[in-house]
DNA sequence: TATCTGTACTATAGAACATAGTACGGTTAG
DNA sequence: CTAACCGTACTATGTTCTATAGTACAGATA
């Protein structure tokens, strides 16, 4: 379901909370849905019972999933967690932009080269696009 | 010049990067001009030697400074740095906005948001603003 | 009852971060 | 030349975070 790649810098514990939160968002995982056991997913994972548990206490902390204690760990309802999202990205882009504004930058031409360039990176056209 | 905040969870050498890079991104220091020694911005930073200096490297192999041993540590040019920086900020927001898709939002709507936000969260005026 | 589940500990090891101290070589003002 | 500054390169120490390992206990369920 998730990979974890142990060459990166980033804990494991957060890559498997990042890795839940995408497939929950993105409606993979349903509400009330059943997660792996601390346990089996470690073994699947190649990690350590405790890594798994730390990360699922954080999934919890945030609201992406509830625990009941013998039974498991279960997915919350999406829908104010797209919304929470939705606000998430909304405030790390305006923080982008105030940087740009001190710097004198055109933020709307800044946002308009995003577009395309988001729009150019997810398939793989050439159109105007340099390469990396 | 900068400063320093001693609860912040980021490494004092990242807070030091990142305060000289906006400091030069900025204007605020001109081309060739002379950076505090090691040791005096260690003091008057209230921190180690060793930690200034291993801002100092990443300054350097970030571009942003060039040293010169036995004299001190001097600015580069802005102008390119200014245009890489423009970059970078392209990179992030429209890494954001590749996020955005994956979860079937709407990214024109995402950035006017955004670009309301900042102008909104640059100033202190409430116009239709939440409080937070 | 046996086996699964979450949860809570302790202990250990490694990496990153920060501090402290020492040392060496280049630059510059006196 | 000398003294005082500069960058640079080490070693050593302590703290924190991350990860692993092992143990233990309580709830749920077939």
């Amino acid at each position: 379901m998730i990979c974890i790649n142990f060459q990166d810098s980033r804990p494991i514990y957060e890559q498997i909370v990042d890795g839940y939160k995408h497939l929950i968002l993105a409606g993979v995982l349903e509400q009330d849905e059943r997660m792996p056991s601390v346990r089996n997913l470690a073994v699947e994972l190649s990690t350590n019972p405790n890594t798994v548990q730390k990360a699922f206490m954080e999934l919890e902390r945030e609201g992406f999933i509830y625990s009941v204690r013998g039974r498991g760990n279960f997915v919350n309802s999406s829908g104010q967690l797209l919304e929470k999202k939705r606000e998430e990205l909304v405030d790390d882009i305006s923080k982008l932009l105030i940087e740009a504004e001190e710097l004198s930058l055109d933020s709307e031409q800044l946002l308009r080269d995003a577009l395309q360039k988001s729009k150019v990176g997810c398939c793989d056209s050439d159109v105007g696009g340099k390469m990396q």
